[in-house]
Formats: C-alpha cells, sequence, structure tokens
DNA sequence: GTCGGTGCAAATGCTTTGCATTGAT
DNA sequence: ATCAATGCAAAGCATTTGCACCGAC
C-alpha cells in the first residue's frame, strides 16, 4: 500500500516546464500521463477516470468536488461522488493536481501540470478573490529552494489583505 | 451579523510590528487586545476564553482545535469542545490567530499577532516539512498589495518540493 | 436581573468506505 | 476469467448548532 507511493516517486512528479504552447496543447499530454501513471500502479484507466480528468481540464482554475460532479452531470457523463472523489486522490497521488485551500470548510483542487502556480488574494472584509501570478515568487521559491538543496515542484500562495473601498 | 465585521474593521486587524522583545513581552498584549475586541461587541471575557488564549499562547507554532482540548484538559482546565471552537471563531475575527492550512482533514491554527509569518516547504515524496520565514517574501507580499492598493494583513506560502536525499 | 456564555448532545456536511455488481485487460 | 472499479448507501469525522442552565456585567 505505502509501496504505492515510493514507486510514484518513479513516475515523474516534477512535470516538464510548460512550452510555448496553447492551453488545450498544454494539457493534451494530460491524459497520457494519467495512463503512464495508473499502468505504474497496476490500476485502470476507465471511461469514469478519463471522464473526470477532462471535466477538470474544461474548467479554468480552482474547483470542488461538487462542481465537477454537476459539469459531469451537465455533459451526460453520470460519474458518481464516490468515483470522482476516487478519482481526484489519484490525480493528486500523480502530481496532476493539487490542492488549494481557500476556506477550510471544502478542499479545492487545481491543475498543476504545465501551469504557473496561480496566486491569491482574499480580502479579509468582503471576501473577495483577485488571482495573480508572480514571477518573481516563482523565481523566490526557486531560490529558497536552491539554497536549501531542494527541487521545487509547485507553490501555494495566499495574501490576507483589506480591498480598497469602492 | 453582518454588521460585526464592519465593526472588526475599527477594531484593528493590522496589527503593530512586532517589536524587538521577548516572546512572552509580545504576547503580553494579546489579551488585552481580546478583551477589547470583545468590548467592540459587547460580548464578555470569560474565564474559558482566558483559558482557550492561554493554551494558544502556551503553544509555540501550528495547532488543532483537539490539541487545544487535551492541552486544557492537562491544565485542569475542562472548557467544551464547543466553547473551544467558538472561541477560536472569535480570535480569528479578531485577527489574533489566522488559520494555517497544512492539509484539508482538520484546521490549523496559529497565533498571527507580533509574530513573522511562518513559510513553509512541503517534500512530496517523504512529508517531511521544514519552516522558514522570509523577509523577502513579506516585503515582495507589500509590493503587490500597494499595487493593487490592498491592505496586507497576513499571508501564507507553502512550497511543494523534493527533499534531498538524505 | 439581563443577556450572553457554556455544556451537552444532536445535527451538518464533506469525504470515505463496505459490499454487491459491473467492466477493463 | 480475473481482479480492480463502480455505485449506492451507510459510516466517519471535524465543526456547528439548539436548548436548558449558568454566570459576567
Amino acid at each position: 500500500m505505502t509501496e504505492g507511493r515510493a514507486d510514484s516517486a518513479e513516475t515523474p512528479r516534477l512535470f516538464p516546464e510548460p512550452t510555448e504552447t496553447t492551453q488545450l496543447q498544454a494539457f493534451a499530454p494530460l491524459c497520457s500521463v494519467f495512463r503512464r501513471f495508473l499502468k505504474s500502479r497496476d490500476l485502470k484507466y476507465t471511461q469514469e477516470r478519463a471522464d473526470v480528468l477532462d471535466a477538470i481540464i474544461a474548467r479554468d482554475g480552482a474547483f470542488e468536488a461538487e462542481e465537477l460532479l454537476l459539469d459531469l452531470r451537465a455533459r451526460g457523463h453520470d460519474v458518481s461522488k464516490a468515483t470522482v472523489y476516487r478519482t481526484i486522490r489519484l490525480l493528486l497521488d500523480a502530481g496532476i493536481i493539487t490542492q488549494s485551500l481557500f476556506d477550510a470548510k471544502q478542499s479545492h483542487y487545481e491543475l498543476l501540470y504545465g501551469r504557473e502556480p496561480r496566486d491569491c488574494m482574499v480580502c479579509m472584509k468582503t471576501g473577495r478573490r483577485i488571482e495573480f501570478s508572480s514571477k518573481e515568487l516563482t523565481a523566490l521559491r526557486d531560490r529558497i529552494c536552491r539554497e536549501l538543496g531542494w527541487q521545487p515542484v509547485g507553490h501555494r500562495f495566499q495574501i490576507f489583505a483589506v480591498s480598497p473601498r469602492e
């Protein structure tokens, strides 16, 4: 069981640099990455798992399990809640998505593969949220990792602030 | 109800810069900050609320509600689980503690007042975690906020990386 | 004396799991 | 054919809430 984890160390977790392609092209290899990951664990690539990954790719940005479920239903792909959660787990293990929590209630996830991490700023008064991406931050992250001898994979940055009165 | 939030805007959420004092001295004013906050909302400063805040100060670093409960019990301060959760809410609203989530299961909190935020790096293979604090990051945060016209309160930064093989 | 606070136990709501059935290889 | 995956409903678990009693102001 825990061996599965060690195994996934062999499976590349550190994905190739995002190439200068369109969003869609960048996501094209995702399906095969997932397939490879499943094969490495002797798991099966099923219709349901493909559907879930598709729905995630179709979404731009963070999502919750429930949203995914609704999306799938809207497309006529009926996948059970249990399977959605189970697939999310696998995608996390594969390093294809990451958990990005904004509040404690629910888990939020987002695509990791081939993307700049999205940083965000939340207003502590209104709850308003804006997303951004800072190259400087990524550079800082890489520098910190280099100094400590770690290999960067991703990051999560959230700023708590008060938005200007409109 | 929602007025309470607006009200808390008057109560300082943006705490004074950490002064060059010992930990303990830095925490000394916390109790009165909490008191002032409660008064501003016509709430009472009770023994239980004081006990919870004490337990939080006694702990160094992040904590969970359950841990707090055990600490309190160990000191002979019997506070119910419900009250612990209710007090945590208040302290969050007061801006005295902040939520710092490392996993999705449980909420983690930590003292915010008079402290540098703690950034952390997690190993995606071993789960090993180290904490650090980067002035540069805080400066970057402040710069981003200034550019957008927001007022910084705090932040959370987590790096996902792979630790060097020992 | 008045409200708000507390403790208890029950309720919530997201997520996980057991089990019988279905399906990919 | 075999072994894992799915769906359903039930279980888990951290957190919240309703309510009767208690206590700070």
